[in-house]
DNA sequence: TCAATCCGTAACCACGCTAGTTACGTTTTC
DNA sequence: GAAAACGTAACTAGCGTGGTTACGGATTGA
């Protein structure tokens, strides 16, 4: 990514709230944990929603709360929700010179069998995998 | 990558230069297929070059040309020398909290894997893959 | 009813990276 | 010595990102 934050970021938010699967959690409280500001941590919180792995409330009591188990999330669900979804950026070869007009095809046919063993990867873990590896010790006291 | 487009540009220039091994192919000539300016071809060749894929040489004559065997260069050899190595850019956690505290290690284990099948990947693959993809009549007629 | 709390966004800013461009010194050939 | 080419430095514009402030709307509870 070179790039973005937004996806440790995002797999840090829902690895918290997976803690307190029950509970509405403040973004105040996310971004203390997140070391971030609310706004940014509300941001990534809309593709959450928008990916339906989080439902938040607003008013008093109000707050974020997973929608669904952490172990039916996987890495790659989020990876995709918070988007930058293109490993390479392609630039813009001279269609007038052969080579320029075949590298296009060519690197389609070899990058994205990259992008997708990489995420093949991230699809074989999930938020619950990494709640474990965070805090081990919460869940040996269960 | 998101953001540079240097590792799609590199493999166009080392195609093209696989096409006439033994030539000193100049700058100007190589902006011309990729369709950019000079400088950044050059840019990307002063990459290539501490790397050992091509060697140059100035003067009326000069120009560049590959100092290894297009079979012998891979794409991850490609990506490692114009950079960009991490996948990922980390955040900063709030170690204070028991979340914030393990998150990065948490991470540290599971994202490294999926590196590591992104380049393993990218490894497989030459630059002479990439030429005899972008144009295969060139091939045919030897 | 009303104050407190919290979400959802818009708006703005600063920073860093990238690519494009100009410029200039150096090297080599003819 | 002129021409061609590399190697860099320097500057610029554009874009993405994250941090921040601000404000409207929803909800709760006294």
């Amino acid at each position: 990514m070179g790039q973005s934050s937004r996806f440790p970021l995002a797999v840090h938010v829902l690895v918290a709230l997976s803690f307190r699967p029950k509970d509405f959690i403040s973004s105040d409280s996310l971004a203390g944990t997140v070391h971030t500001n609310p706004v940014v941590v509300r941001r990534i919180v809309a593709s959450l929603k928008r990916a339906g792995f989080v439902v938040s409330q607003p008013g008093v009591a109000g707050g974020v709360r997973l929608a669904k188990q952490a172990r039916q999330i996987s890495l790659l669900d989020v990876y995709r929700a918070v988007g930058r979804g293109e490993l390479f950026r392609m630039h813009n070869p001279n269609r007038a010179c052969p080579i320029g007009r075949g590298i296009p095809a060519a690197l389609g046919e070899f990058l994205p069998q990259a992008e997708k063993a990489f995420e093949q990867s991230l699809a074989g873990v999930t938020v619950d995998d990494v709640a474990r590896k965070t805090w081990p010790a919460f869940f040996a006291a269960k």
